[in-house]
DNA sequence: CCAGACGTTGTT
DNA sequence: GTCTGG
DNA sequence: CCAGACGTTGTT
DNA sequence: GTCTGG
């Protein structure tokens, strides 16, 4: 009844989003406190597939002594240790939202304007346990931060926007100018109180604002 | 051939 | 481990 | 990124 | 202050 059929390019575009809903709905059980070491859901491609696996935050190449949870995407490709990694192993990292934290410790929580959720630009490789077992770890590739990042930090993750998620997963893709470019996103930026800061801390208490809001950054000392 | 790099951040 | 620079 | 440790011995 | 673990 069903001799033939087609996949287009454009059709495995679609394929492609339809994976990342499902990533960002089903396969994604809520986590709302990802930090480095643990495990979080990757996007990648492999033997052609696209796939979705569990990887450890960071890379840890036997010669580094901390893990690596992030690398300058201006110039990973031209370093000997990774420059494979951006050839073979990129990955994206579904997220709908960020945390960085003020020079006085104060967390912030930064989300698109429109709520959408996104991918990051990653890499990955297998990096090698204490008992010497691979483990598959990934990095976060950064980019110079958008205007409304920049007041709390200088840089921030590269987002790679739908188009183009594509080619950055395809292995035989090679020119990643456009995947890097600045999607011009605006970002939004609300503080959260201090629950985030522990690491083994999840739920949704990792968003809630602080119980006693920053005087300094509410403005609510003015005029006393 | 060998030596040395190979990360990022923010703070002083 | 692997690549670049000297 | 933040939190939390930052020690040694011998014994079970 | 600095390092390790998550």
């Amino acid at each position: 009844m069903c001799g033939r059929y087609s996949l287009t390019k454009k059709e495995m575009r679609l394929a492609l989003q339809e994976v990342a809903e499902m990533i960002l709905t089903l396969l994604t059980f809520e986590r709302y406190n990802i930090a480095p070491t643990q495990l979080a859901p990757v996007i990648l491609q492999e033997s052609g597939n696209i796939s979705v696996r569990q990887m450890r935050w960071g890379l840890q190449p036997s010669w580094s002594k901390a893990p690596l949870i992030n690398l300058q995407s201006e110039t990973v490709a031209d370093k000997p240790a990774f420059k494979e990694s951006v050839r073979q192993r990129r990955c994206l990292i579904p997220a709908d939202g960020f945390y960085e934290w003020t020079s006085g410790r104060q967390a912030m929580r930064f989300v698109r304007e429109d709520r959408a959720p996104f991918c990051l630009a990653g890499i990955w490789e297998n990096s090698l346990d204490y008992n010497g077992r691979a483990v598959p770890c990934y990095t976060i590739l950064t980019t110079a931060a958008a205007p409304a990042v920049a007041r709390v930090h200088k840089r921030m993750p590269v987002l790679v926007q739908e188009k183009y998620m594509e080619q950055w997963l395809n292995p035989a893709a090679e020119n990643f100018d456009e995947a890097w470019r600045d999607p011009f996103v605006e970002w939004e930026a609300y503080a959260v109180g201090d629950f985030v800061n522990k690491t083994g801390n999840e739920g949704p208490e990792c968003l809630e604002p602080p119980r006693q809001p920053d005087m300094f950054l509410t403005g609510a000392m003015a005029g006393r």
